[in-house]
RNA sequence: GCUGCAGUAGCUCAGCUGGUAGAGCGCAUCCUUGGUAAGGAUGAGGUCACCGGUUCAAAUCCGGUCUGUAGCUCCA
């Protein structure tokens, strides 16, 4: 008998040799049903292979993130076994699992393959699933291996074999298709209820643009036909959310060929909603102590070599700028914190004045590959709510705990209800390739594991993801979707100090480094910007939409009140516009509606005898009439909520 | 940057195998003066991204350029 250990902690006895789908069967009728895969002493094993031995078995179902990982690399294999039949004579590339779905990179050779071809793929698949085609695995010898797959002239697959060790090759077959794979795999086909194929793409071999470029097909699947249309559904809502499309129609912001690629230019609307964002984080951090300055947008070629920059980055950078006359070289900023360390310098600092955060909303430059852009989160000029801490290396902890305060603070008003942290720690194996000390580095990532462990906040720890200079803590977003994106960042750096050889005069008069902490809660404004974009999907919370009210005069006949209660609300710091084409009251709401004003303010006769407004919701309806002064009320409720 | 796909009116798009352009929305003018998601009429608006080629003839076919877009190890 052996012993095993459940997740649970709770332990069974089973007979030597049983088998994970053995262990699920004695749990419960239901578990055997689900599960897919199982975790034995932490690798991930098929339900057939035996157990010998006391082990922890941990049992995976769709649940579990390396579950849904084993479904979807079975299932493409069954994208591939479905290949193999239509298109006989392709090559295989690779096929693994990926964050949504799997793909399989394959090389077509002669045949023609497009998107209209999907159905007859999909339907391929399905009848395979339906003969419940078993996926078994087998040892195989490199020598047998390569013959295997030399003898059909699977180039790629040789290719891949020839980089692994003889005795530790294994293979999957599944009906006629038989493919090198590490595994571990469904037993059969049978609970992949649901495909689909997303869409097609070039890929390189093995990542080379040298290399030969196979088609990748894009697919996923699901175990119930219902999660494949709920997850279509999410698709077609995040394509509505596109941060790209509705920032046209909501003229916040343009791209202009002319002007060139990567360059947004924010429209009215856009800097109104952006300049907000940035007078709310003002206040904050003037609350938290933070000085305000602005720097140039170029700087002298000296000061990138001396904060490292130009070594690291020059050659991927814009090119210099020289002056015409003396020749003197200059580049586009591509970070604030070098201006900000001269600012430091300025003058000298005792211990007391430390910490000094020095903040600027500051529009830096970067060369991105082309292929790289992407609407307002990939782009080559934007504007970093940036600021640098400059602490003594005892004030790190307190520092990250207040930083941290002020991305609540964001996310709050933001209604980012969900979101992680990452705590980035440097490699312990490997502690030559950071710079600063090692009592600094304890300290340091000490501090910062202390300070989430005090917000309470969730934060995984990652070891190796460290920069060079210095351990992070970086802020990840869910948005309405369940997307995620990596917004906020907080992170230290031993080397700006060093390289421009900063120092205050300590308590014991002698010259100390400051630590400097870089941090962005937005990260960029263009990025955040399309992120609440596509969290909110353009209805914008109430305390930063541009407009929050739409005045709609039931007839030309009383645009003059309309725009007396305009002036009144004004006045009252509320802001809107005011439609006075000449159309009827159920265009202009629609209008408004499909432009997303927060609230419409219906003025008619009826009202102005009264002294009301209609006031209507956008999205919600009619609230019926009431006077400016209790409209403004509401409007005035709903943001405290927030702030 | 590389590869695929795309570029037609301000916007969204139609235009089959070559015969020099169309719709809806928007815009302008006029009629209509209206109660909670589209009132009506008329009109203006296009070097079919750009450059070159094939052709009697190019938005359409070919080559190049520009821009957009998807993808470019998440490792058998």
């Amino acid at each position: 008998m052996i012993n095993i250990t459940l997740p649970d902690g709770s332990m069974r006895q089973y007979e030597a040799g049983v088998t994970p789908l053995d262990i699920a069967k004695s749990i419960s009728e239901g578990l055997a049903r689900n599960v897919l895969a199982a975790k034995v002493n932490g690798n991930i094993l098929e339900l057939y292979r035996p157990i010998n031995e006391d082990a922890t078995v941990q049992l995976l179902t769709w649940n579990d993130e390396d579950g849904k990982h084993t479904f979807w690399h079975t299932s493409a294999h069954l994208l591939a076994s479905a290949l193999q039949e239509l298109y006989p004579g392709i090559h295989f590339g690779i096929g693994p699992a990926i964050e949504n779905g799997f793909y399989y990179d394959i090389d077509f050779g002669k045949y023609e393959v497009s998107s209209d071809d999907f159905p007859k793929i999909e339907k391929k698949m399905m009848e395979l699933v339906q003969a419940k085609t078993p996926v078994t695995r087998r040892e195989v010898s490199k020598a047998e291996a390569l013959k295997t797959f030399g003898d059909r002239g699977e180039v790629y697959k040789v290719e891949l074999i020839n980089d692994l060790e003889d005795g530790s090759i294994s293979f999957y077959d599944s009906g006629n298709f038989t493919d090198l794979c590490r595994g571990p795999h469904l037993v059969d086909f049978s609970p992949i209820k649901a495909v689909k194929l997303i869409n097609l793409a070039g890929a390189y071999w093995r990542g080379d643009e040298h290399r030969p470029q196979l088609t990748r097909v894009y697919a996923i699947s699901f175990p119930k036909k219902k999660e494949l249309d709920e997850y279509l559904v999410m698709l077609e809502e995040a394509k509505k959310r596109d941060h790209r499309k509705i920032g046209k129609e909501l003229g916040l912001y343009m791209f202009s060929e002319t002007v060139g690629k990567g360059l947004p230019i924010w429209l009215p609307k856009g800097t109104d909603l952006r300049l907000r964002l940035q007078e709310f984080l003002t206040k904050i951090q003037k609350r938290y102590g933070y000085q305000q300055v602005m720097t140039p947008h170029i700087g002298s070629k000296c000061l990138y070599e001396t904060s490292g920059h130009w070594e690291h980055y020059g050659e991927d950078s814009f090119r210099p700028i020289t002056t015409p006359e003396d020749g003197e070289v200059y580049l586009l900023k591509p970070m604030n914190c070098p201006h900000h360390c001269m600012i430091f310098k300025n003058e000298p600092h005792s211990y007391k004045d430390l910490p000094l955060r020095i903040a600027e909303f500051g529009t830096v430059y970067r060369y991105e590959q082309s292929g790289e852009l992407h609407g307002l989160t990939r782009v080559r000029s934007f504007t970093q709510d940036d600021a640098h801490i400059f602490c003594r290396p005892d004030q790190v902890k307190e520092e990250f705990i207040k930083v941290m305060e002020i991305i609540e603070i964001i996310f709050k008003a933001l209604s980012f209800d969900n979101f992680e942290a990452q705590i980035s720690l440097r490699d312990p194996s490997n502690t030559t390739k950071y710079v600063g000390s090692d009592e600094n580095w304890a300290k340091a990532e000490q501090a910062i594991v202390e300070a989430c462990k005090e917000k309470n906040l969730p934060a995984k720890v990652e070891y190796g993801e460290a920069a060079f200079y210095g351990p992070k803590l970086d802020f990840m977003v869910k948005d309405a979707l369940g997307r995620r994106w990596q917004l906020g960042t907080i992170q230290v750096d031993y080397n700006l100090p060093e390289r421009f050889e900063l120092e205050y005069i300590g308590s014991d008069g002698q010259k100390h480094r400051p630590v400097m902490i870089h941090r962005a809660p937005f990260g960029s404004m263009e990025r955040f910007c399309a992120v609440l974009i596509e969290h909110t999907a353009g209805k914008f919370p109430l305390w930063l939409t541009p407009d929050q009210f739409i005045i709609l005069p039931v007839s030309e006949k009383y645009v003059e009140e309309a725009q007396a209660l305009k002036i009144k609300l004004e006045e009252m710091n509320l802001r809107g516009t005011l439609d006075t084409r000449d159309e009827k009251i159920g265009r202009k709401i629609r209008d408004a509606e499909l432009a997303k004003y927060p609230f419409m303010l219906i003025l008619g006769e009826k009202e102005i005898n009264e002294g009301t407004v209609s006031v209507r919701r956008q999205g919600a309806g009619d609230l019926g009439s009431m006077t400016p002064e209790a409209f403004a009320a509401i409007v005035e409720e709903e943001i405290k909520k927030v702030m």
